[in-house]
DNA sequence: GTGTACCGGTACTCCACCGTATCGGTACAC
DNA sequence: GTGTACCGATACGGTGGAGTACCGGTACAC
């Protein structure tokens, strides 16, 4: 009953017919997403979600025929890539910003992770859709940034250490809260990469 | 077995007559977490549990009041420690038998641990069973190899590195089946320890 | 032999959720 | 105005698991 105006002149002529907009799709993925965090993948239910967004179940299992591939679509709704954009010219900067960009989604992307660890097993759609939207985009702009220092010297090809940063960037990010019951920051995470990372891989 | 030390029927005032032998219930504690480690905390059911170990529901209703209750019993159960027998009088080779003892059982502890992810949230005696089983005793045994090491002088006190051991070696344990499909085993970790920790923390 | 207390089996109630079906209302096309 | 296709609401069938209740069988004490 409020943002039935926003919508697309281009895709009225064609053969749209859903009228979800994308606005609204949004919020599907956003409450799915929010569920996911908080309670896990069994706490979220179709009918809880329909209740949440205010619309019907009936509207939902019209766009998506099942709820696995529902919770497939809300994940890569959500991808998107924190680490591309960093390139500091120096190696260990780039990884402070990483540790730091890492640290300021605490909770959301970890969360996922956490809440979908075994749903995964038993559906390869939603398998897939984790890996493609949380898990390959965030590693690799990581390889990435290590690249580049190596290709500027910084760090010898090959260097033992060098296979190691992304899991633990991710590891240290999903064990603190288990382990110590707070959350890795991003303050917490800087200081971890200049303890560990960068002392492992012979930087200052 | 071996759990008649801490565990005695006779002396704890809830059990009164059970014809349950400690055996028996170690039967039903480790379909639970087979369960648990193979499926997830919701694929544990009361029936299954009921039907894998021959017996029936109201047997396991008359010992444990809840599911909950349940599963809380089969961790506690599960207490043991691997680190603390690690004593050889250097750090780097404590650390290296510490990775590779935690490598031996990969994807039974770790499964666990990822499989209450959530399911802790709700249940407190479950947040609490699964710490005092499985988290807080490893990090104890850990910590105490990492204080003998600074008692003998090999790596100063209050050393940046030292706090993130622990999270380091578990968090690797943890993230390498999401990040590159592959079990953590034991050789995995030793390279790791050798490659990154030994190095962070000065020693050769 | 008799009593007691537990075990296994099963049937039962309750409840939550998945996914489907149906219906009235309504925005838009023409 | 008329038609169409979608939306929201709701009801429904089906499934599956949590707990409960009740039963016959049986090991053991005395």
């Amino acid at each position: 009953m409020t943002s039935q105006d926003a919508y697309r002149p281009e895709t009225v002529g064609t053969s749209r017919r859903s009228k979800i907009t994308p606005e609204r799709e949004q919020e599907f993925f956003d409450a799915v997403l929010d569920q996911l965090r908080s309670c896990g993948y069994d706490a979220v239910t179709m009918e809880g979600i329909a209740a949440s967004t205010r619309c019907s179940k009936s509207t939902l299992y019209r766009q998506w025929k099942t709820k696995p591939q529902f919770v497939a679509a809300a994940l890569r709704s959500n991808r998107r890539v924190r680490f591309t954009d960093i390139d500091t010219g120096s190696l260990a900067d780039d990884l402070r910003q990483a540790a730091a960009a890492a640290g300021e989604g605490t909770g959301k992307d970890t969360g996922l992770l956490q809440a979908l660890g075994h749903a995964v097993m038993e559906d390869p759609e939603l398998k897939c859709a984790l890996r493609e939207a949380l898990v390959e985009p965030e590693i690799a702009a990581l390889r990435a940034i290590l690249a580049r220092g190596v290709a500027r010297g910084e760090v010898p090809a090959g260097h033992p250490a060098l296979e190691y940063v992304p899991a633990q960037l991710f590891g240290m990010l999903r064990m603190r809260p288990v382990l110590e019951g707070k959350q890795a920051d991003a303050a917490y995470l800087v200081r971890f990469v200049e303890a560990v990372v960068l002392p492992a891989l012979g930087l200052p």
